[in-house]
DNA sequence: GCCAACGTTGGC
DNA sequence: GCCAACGTTGGC
């Protein structure tokens, strides 16, 4: 199958891509979605190898910090198990899990991120979904012709 | 800090 | 299964 490409938000007060440069191997496990829509996302749709791209929401301003990929494909999110945990689901069992991750790896930090104000005066990135209005969703299809625009971007900007 | 959007919960 | 109340996300 082609290479397909995936959006993940972020606050980088919590987990920053400066945070992932840092993390063992780069890599990381994306865990803590609670959203079924983005678990249908992460569980059935992200393989390794994908592209990601890793954006920072709840920053000043939001931006696209740089991309990513995909390491490893969706497993089960162990923190739904860990009581007392931020990411604690008493309602979720072993034998059937709810909550879904996967493991990204650090392709590239940005030089100039790519804010959200600018992001929307890019005619190739009319549709894109992190740009409509209410997209709350924290896993996102990417199309090919919405990756090649956001690297030509940061090619550009840089 | 506000609040629109939208997901989830729970009473009925 | 409806829907009001409530909680969360995340841009502004």
């Amino acid at each position: 199958m082609a290479r397909r490409y995936w959006l993940l938000k972020s606050e980088p007060t919590v987990f920053s891509i400066q945070d992932l440069a840092k993390a063992k191997g780069q890599t990381t496990c994306w865990e803590g979605v609670r959203n079924y829509q983005a678990r249908n996302l992460l569980r059935d749709e992200l393989q390794a190898g994908d592209g990601v791209i890793f954006h920072h929401s709840n920053a000043k301003p939001p931006h696209i910090a740089g991309t990513a990929v995909v390491a490893r494909a969706g497993y089960p999110d162990a923190y739904a198990w860990k009581k007392g945990h931020k990411y604690f689901d008493p309602k979720t069992d072993k034998s059937d899990p709810t909550w879904f991750m996967v493991d990204v790896k650090l392709e590239r930090i940005f030089d100039t991120p790519l804010s959200l104000d600018f992001l929307k005066t890019v005619p190739a990135l009319t549709n894109m979904m992190l740009l409509q209005r209410g997209s709350r969703l924290s896993v996102q299809p990417v199309t090919p012709k919405e990756w090649k625009a956001v690297l030509r971007l940061a090619d550009k900007t840089s």
